[in-house]
DNA sequence: GTCTATATAGAGATAGAC
DNA sequence: GTCTATCTCTATATAGAC
């Protein structure tokens, strides 16, 4: 048990974080449940927001950039569509899902994070989502050209708020099913597809009456 | 300041609770923004825990009448469309956020609390939100009939998604926008439900078929 | 009803032995 | 790298004077 302890670390932070969130998860109950002592996070990380931090670098990069790729390899092959876009952006966090329980638990705390987030940790994903989402808000725009700019922002923040809240498995009365979703992500996915693609091709609205301060 | 002590606990706890958590907002800090004394919090209310759940009650049970009041007034008048029902859902709570800056705080916790709460809360909210969602999710089976009992409840799931999500302000990178919704509630309503409408409307996915609109 | 003072518990962080 | 022991801070809650 030298330096996987880290691992362990990161690995328990991930599951109590996305159960508990973050405030309400102790060093204490991170160590005993990596079967590390209380000391390690600091030796290892310096302190719980940068422990935190860790969590979310370990995996967030690399879908990041896997949500890139895959728009870029699209973009190469003509005109895109509004399913092909989604499916882009969806499909790699639903594999981190599929992967097993730690993707799943890692993509709960993302949605978490989303409406959560303390302001520092509001910085870091910021810096983490911009390039994404700019890239996305942009190919976005070419496929419906037809949506005012502020329009569009709109209705990618709903779909952002889409899978947020899905992931997050915010459970609702008389839908306990969220938490059950694992195993079936191929059907969740044409689920998602379906309803936020149809959103964002919905005819638009039009002028606001008035603006706002 | 005698009782409306009480009053003006509730009005920073909720200002707290919505802008921080409610982990992260202190007693000491609810009762400095009160101007009144920590040991009044435990006078009125009996703990942090009975404080949170009497900020909610104050505005929501009367939240949820009007919605269930504007359901029924819908249904006396034959077959009803999503749009009727969504905005008979939607814009009780947008009218929280048009009537000033304690009703828009109000539904920022309301929004964070679909995520965030603790399992006390939940129970809590489970029980004020269950009738409002089993009747609104039997209308809109009725209107959409082509639709799977399942497949009806993720959209709703995915409707509420939506709700909670700006409800709670979620700022992302570019979007700053978020947070300076208030004022524009009428287009607000508007983009939400062109974007909610067709996706609940939207074709069933079913059970194995693949399909492209 | 409102105040001061305090009890009690738990948190994150650190020093220093090994 | 890992451990014990402990520092320091802040939290909720409560007792009792006024």
């Amino acid at each position: 048990m030298e330096d996987d302890t880290r691992q362990r670390l990161l690995d328990a932070a991930e599951a109590l974080f996305a159960e508990h969130g973050f405030v309400e998860t102790s060093l204490r109950a991170i160590t005993t449940r990596a079967r590390a002592n209380l000391a390690a996070v600091h030796y290892h990380f310096g302190s719980k927001d940068e422990l935190l931090r860790a969590v979310f670098t370990r995996r967030l990069k690399v879908l990041n950039e896997e949500r890139l790729a895959r728009l870029a390899a699209l973009e190469t092959g003509g005109p895109v569509t509004v399913e092909a876009v989604l499916t882009a952006f969806i499909e790699p966090s639903l594999r981190l899902r599929r992967a097993g329980v730690q993707g799943e638990r890692f993509t709960r705390l993302l949605g978490r994070a989303q409406i959560d987030a303390s302001e520092a940790l509001r910085d870091f994903l910021r810096d983490q989502y911009t390039p994404v989402l700019e890239r996305f808000q942009r190919t976005l725009g070419r496929t419906l050209p037809q949506l005012q700019p502020e329009e569009l922002r709109w209705r990618l923040y709903f779909t952002l708020g889409v899978l947020s809240f899905t992931y997050a498995g915010a459970r609702l009365p008389q839908m306990p099913f969220a938490a059950r979703v694992a195993g079936d992500e191929e059907w969740l996915l044409r689920q998602l597809i379906q309803f936020l693609a149809v959103g964002l091709r919905a005819p638009p609205v039009g002028e606001k009456t008035e603006e706002a301060a």
